[in-house]
DNA sequence: CCATCTTTGTGCACGCGTTCACAAAGACAT
DNA sequence: ATGTCTTTGTGAACGCGTGCACAAAGATGG
């Protein structure tokens, strides 16, 4: 193996780690910035400033891709901008499509990052029949019937759910069935797929239960303890009344 | 999936692992759907199935919390439901203000979500004069310049931003400086905050670009081998042309 | 009361990701 | 060329999170 170039490809689609994966979006974000104000070159310590993250994890992050820096100088910005874009498959077209066109569906196909890089709004879809053939950011909703047809007319392999809950798992399904291996899931639901098929979530939920978490902590910290009684409380209920059989959710949806 | 804390030790004082921290909400939702199909119990296999994690994981995670299951039984349904509650702090209401009322600040005004866990959509801002007033989601639209005020008014500790890329930072100090000290950011940048301040971050372009990249290593998997020249690309400018002064986002917000 | 069966709670080992710290590489001046 | 200075690339240590595997706890039945 001594042909060798100065740095070794041996790592190089195999073994990128999924957190280094994560980052590059990060990076890329704020790489493309300074490329906008034609600085040529960035030092790992200012890029990492910028990207918020520890200039050495940014140093072994790229150490991933390569040796793309010049040592006593930095990196070559449009240089870095190409080689992530290209380690993340944005030099090419992904069309997507969203299905459940409520408030968020909606939002989302008004996003204007989405066809920022590559992603492309290819179609948008919902149960609701009266939506169909209403026009949402300059596209026409289809009809869920269509669904199989439409993903593989547009050749979709990425969807992205924005349905009430209860409709998730079987939207998911039909998409998969339809060729789409990756999902982005907006609806509080745990989505069952086959190997090889990518999920990811957003859940809104989640994350502010999260910083409920760490708020009640915060404020908790100059009161007393918690000894009371962890456990005295009711035995039965829970504190906020039920709603409906979905007590847990959503519905951006609308219909 | 999102998020992403500014660094910190964290979990210093509970020891509960922000890993697990971040799975107590799945548990809770699948707790509350037995709940509500009043089932007395649950082993840590079936509700482990049901959040979608590794039943192990489950007991280790709930073990931070305390013993609460029955050993040959397995746990008390309403119990955990309370528990977990309690130790998120969902048990207390938390106003929340959602900042940059545009598709997607509308949509999360209108999520069910948001009330059904003790979180409570408070007050609705939004830099565009015109829209003060304006009503969403049965929620008046107030200016930001009155956000000191508002946020003071309702005891707000938790923000939303849904503002476009440009005007988060601003929007972020003055929620700070008004006594915010937890942050969900939907804006696609890096916010700097004091310490004691958490931020978490949703960001649909990250998520895409993460499954695209899991796409295009599947797609390649079986096409051509590559290996061959990983840098003979431009070195000079980049593939694709520059388009406008955002090139990266945004803007699902209007105006 | 004893035996058996179920399921929890956890000690332990492993692997990934983070961070430190530094040698090596290159730029640049003399 | 040689020396100095800057910044990369990475070896190594460390810490967190995960999953295994099992002993202990309690239920249940005879």
């Amino acid at each position: 193996m001594a042909t060798g170039r100065t740095h070794r490809p041996a790592t190089r689609s195999r073994g990128i780690p999924e957190a280094t994966v994560a980052r590059l979006p990060l990076y890329l974000r704020a790489l493309t910035a300074l490329s906008e104000r034609s600085v040529p070159t960035v030092s790992s310590e200012e890029l990492a400033t910028a990207a918020g993250v520890n200039s050495a994890k940014l140093r072994k992050d790229f150490s991933y891709l390569g040796s793309y820096g010049t040592r006593g100088v930095g990196y070559d910005v449009e240089y870095l901008v190409y080689q992530i874009s290209r380690e993340l498959g944005l030099t090419q077209d992904w069309p997507v499509a969203i299905v459940g066109i409520g408030n968020l569906g909606a939002a989302l196909a008004n996003y204007g990052g989405f066809a920022s890089r590559g992603f492309r709004v290819a179609a948008l879809i919902d149960a609701d029949p009266a939506m169909a053939g209403t026009p949402v950011a300059g596209i026409a909703v289809q009809h869920t019937d269509d669904l199989d047809r439409i993903i593989s007319d547009n050749g979709v392999s990425i969807g992205v759910i924005t349905t009430p809950p209860g409709a998730a798992q079987q939207v998911c399904d039909r998409l998969v069935a339809a060729g789409v291996t990756s999902i982005l899931n907006f609806a509080p639901t745990v989505l069952s797929v086959p190997e090889g098929v990518d999920v990811r979530k957003v859940d809104l939920s989640i994350e502010l239960q999260i910083l409920a978490f760490h708020e009640q902590r915060k404020a908790g910290e100059d009161a007393p303890a918690e000894g009371e009684d962890p456990e005295a409380p009711p035995m039965r209920a829970t504190p906020a009344s039920r709603k409906g059989p979905d007590g847990d959710m959503p519905a951006v949806m609308p219909a």
